[in-house]
DNA sequence: ACCGTTCTGTGAACACCGTTCATTTATTGC
DNA sequence: GCAATAAATGAACGGTGTTCACAGAACGGT
């Protein structure tokens, strides 16, 4: 009777168990570090086993992938609740350095491993974290320059984009070059900040005039 | 008598075609694609006579690190060379963005392998491509708070970090996330030109360094 | 010219890796 | 209990980095 769903269901918690062990494993010693057999034994199952369930390791890298982006983007969410448009930029920069600082090796998978594993992540234009946490800063930058705070003759998205691009410089230098060690990440993240937002007058300032 | 130059000199040729070798095999396919037996197959040794000239294979990849590092230097100098301000800004992001793209497997061992890697590159302290390409950017950024054209509480230093982090993360992201392939590297280089560069307004700091 | 030393080069092996597939084991419906 | 179906596996293939005992060539001294 039922035992057609128990099996499913039994089948998707020995899924998710495997993605589970790959991702301690993945956090605790890097993704180099995930081999079949390693994560096949961890479970105590057979190496074949695991391709019950997953293509190949690729496969399990890319679900660890999207994954990781999701915790980036629950990160995310909350600093862009702020209203004033300066400090939201601050809180998202804040927050997305802290992630990739505290989750080293979640930030490499996602971001500075093999292209074919983030080309998932931005392939559905609405949903995935992808879009989602990039819309986030689009809004950001929309909110500034409503205030008059951002260049003018630059397109939000183009500034989001710069701006991302400055976070996972800094973000990525830190967790690969070790001559980047002088400033503190969340340092130079609010600079970062500071340069991307034009004119720093008091928030609530008068418009500046165009 | 001269025998013994003569084979030091044999000794250093081999190295030396090992390493051209190992380069071509990384620009062509890829760090990852850089096997011991192929390269050894390619220069038409056995794989073990490769331990006689490097410790092991991360010695080779240092190797080539530190000559794709000198390489960028090469580009940057004679951008450096420009003498006003915000034009040699431009041309040095421009020269950075354009040897990341041209020479992505380059780009990608330099600064996205493994931190073992590039730890080399900045360890002396002036000698070394590192700390060199970088004293060319803070030199860019001193000119620049000269001309009054510089967020004024923060130092060249600083704001060289965080220029490179965007160049940088403009490139990686180029490379690895095919979410990012909307506006050309080059825009978002000039982009990073213009936000780095405070337009003739002086700056005052918003207080919230937190 | 010979011999002993020293250096260069190698084949074979070890311990891993991802992946496949025929085979065995367990579970189900009847 | 039995046949059918699903789950799990052991063994193998070809690949990886690396080591080491061994062979061969080149050398200096006599």
């Amino acid at each position: 009777m039922g035992s057609a769903e128990r099996k499913e269901r039994q089948r998707a918690e020995l899924r998710e168990q495997i993605l589970q062990v790959a991702r301690d494993i993945v956090m605790k010693e890097g993704f180099g570090a995930l081999s079949m057999r390693k994560l096949a034994d961890a479970v105590e199952y057979a190496p074949a086993t695991l391709y019950l369930h997953f293509e190949n390791r690729d496969a399990i890298a890319r679900e660890l992938c999207v994954r990781g982006f999701q915790e980036l983007l629950a990160v995310l969410e909350p600093a862009a609740a702020c209203e004033e448009p300066v400090e939201r930029l601050s809180r998202l920069a804040a927050a997305y350095v802290a992630f990739g600082l505290k989750q080293p090796e979640t930030y490499r998978l996602v971001f500075m491993e093999d292209p074919k594993l983030s080309a998932d992540l931005f392939q559905d234009q609405d949903e995935g974290a992808g879009p989602k946490s990039f819309a986030v800063l689009v809004r950001a930058f929309e909110a500034l320059k409503a205030a008059g705070q951002a260049l003018e003759d630059t397109t939000p998205v183009r500034l989001a984009e710069v701006f991302w691009a400055g976070l996972h410089g800094i973000v990525s230098l830190k967790l690969t070059c070790s001559g980047f060690q002088g400033t503190p990440a969340e340092v130079l993240a609010q600079t970062l900040v500071t340069s991307s937002v034009h004119g720093s007058k008091p928030a609530r300032a008068t418009r500046r005039t165009r």
